[in-house]
RNA sequence: GUGGAUGUAGCUCAGUUGGUUAGAGUGACGGAUUGUGGUUCCGAAGGUCGUGGGUUCGAGACCCAUCUUCCACC
């Protein structure tokens, strides 16, 4: 995997990068659209690619290892071949899935025991088992296992979180380097930073991460509950230190706002669940603000969904035919929201990659900002 | 025609021996959702208790009449 850095902000941290993985190319800042279980929830693969315009997508370690299980996926080929996305993916190690279900787990020093959401079997996730799970997937990129606790955690908690972490992540390495790819393609393992809220153990936790040398670097437990300025923070106190030369990864952020406030603080990759799952809710994202399709006043609106969308769902279909279709819950609805909202998303990171490029971002972000936070 | 049931929020229904401001679910309305269980949560709105009399300090509840719908029997 090579990171090429392109084009430096001068007023700013952005920065406009080139990763070229082995199923492709992607031009950062980029966001990655996220499929769970290898699949965009009701969006065919063509459709992200060629009218979202989408780059990278994710997947899910914790729910493809549950569903369809590790043999059916080593069998496939793969995820890219069982899924027939042949751009480039990013698993998530399950971490924040095993963690985001507190009510069935338990947590030890070898790893996390859970329980199934979907039969209630047990099972042990360790640093060992998700990294060989994640070679059986075979992502392009590959992240680590980590612990990932709430935004109020308390100090003594998120320290001994964080020292988990660390040692789950030298695991993590260990084994990494233990085994090859099975698939023939080259496979990244990015190191995720925790450290809660508090800026020296967000400090520690990005300089113990940088022994690995690893192709990327992620800012993980962010976007967990606690105060966006907050947020913002600890992107500061970690992209200070990790370096220039990787790919940073801010994950599961977040709003259009979050992800021009992250590229402004040099963060290049972004994932959220936001356009696809509020989409399915109706909530649709523009540059002008956002609209909640289900309210009543876009009944009788006929104008385009957005008339300066690409995606074809954008100029084809109205406003109120997309209010009658969420309001009747016709499947129809969740697909053209979600593949608008993913579009959107694209061309949102795309021109801060313009104006990157052109030099005059911070302006443009500083307007953009307050028009993306309204509400239509 | 006779007998029996029924009527409470847009819809489906609770509502104790008569006792504060008549509730729930659902829908409709609005908000939330940040490394996805096609999810979940929150808020506010919505009532002439079929109608008219009566008994009572007090009636959604008891009595009378009347109307609605349903069932059974002639």
């Amino acid at each position: 995997m090579k990171f090429t850095l392109q084009h430096k902000d001068p007023l700013s941290k952005a920065r406009a990068a080139e990763i070229v993985t082995d199923h492709g190319v992607i031009h950062t800042p980029i966001f990655m659209p996220v499929g769970t279980a290898a699949a965009m929830k009701g969006i065919f693969h063509r459709d992200v690619k060629e009218e979202a315009k989408a780059q990278i997508i994710l997947a899910n370690t914790y729910h493809l290892y549950l569903r369809p299980g590790m043999d059916i996926l080593e069998k496939a080929g793969g995820v890219h071949r069982f899924s027939t996305w042949e751009g480039p993916m990013l698993t998530d190690s399950g971490g924040f899935q095993v963690f985001s279900l507190a009510d069935c787990r338990k947590l030890t020093e070898e790893g996390c025991h859970f329980r199934s959401h979907i039969d209630g079997s047990k099972h042990l996730f360790t640093p060992e088992s998700v990294i060989d799970t994640e070679r059986t997937i075979g992502a392009d990129i590959m992240m680590a296992f980590d612990e990932c606790p709430p935004g109020d955690a308390p100090r003594d908690y998120a320290t001994k979180s964080l020292q988990l972490t660390e040692r789950w992540l030298d695991r993590c390495f260990n084994r990494y380097h233990q085994t090859e790819p099975k698939y023939g393609h080259y496979q990244a393992l990015f190191p995720i930073v925790q450290g809660c809220t508090y800026p020296d153990l967000r400090a520690h936790a990005a300089e113990n991460v940088l022994q690995y040398k690893a192709d990327g670097h992620a800012i993980g437990g962010l976007a967990v509950g606690e105060p966006t300025e907050v947020m913002y923070e600890m992107i500061e106190v970690v992209n200070a230190i990790l370096p220039e030369d990787k790919p940073r990864y801010l994950m599961g952020v977040g709003t259009p706002s979050n992800i021009l406030e992250g590229i402004e603080r040099g963060v290049d990759m972004f994932d959220c669940v936001m356009p696809t799952r509020n989409g399915r809710n109706g909530q649709l994202f523009t540059w002008e603000g956002t609209i909640n399709i289900r309210n009543k006043k876009w009944e009788d609106d006929f104008s385009p969904i957005d008339p300066s969308g690409t995606a074809f769902v954008d100029t084809l279909y109205s406003k109120a035919y997309l209010h009658h279709l969420v309001t009747c819950q016709e499947m129809l609805a969740a697909q053209i929201a979600s593949l608008h909202n993913i579009a959107f998303y694209l061309r949102l990171v795309t021109a801060a990659r313009q104006h990157i490029i052109a030099g005059d971002f911070k302006a443009w972000k500083d307007v953009a900002v307050t028009k993306l936070a309204k509400r239509l």
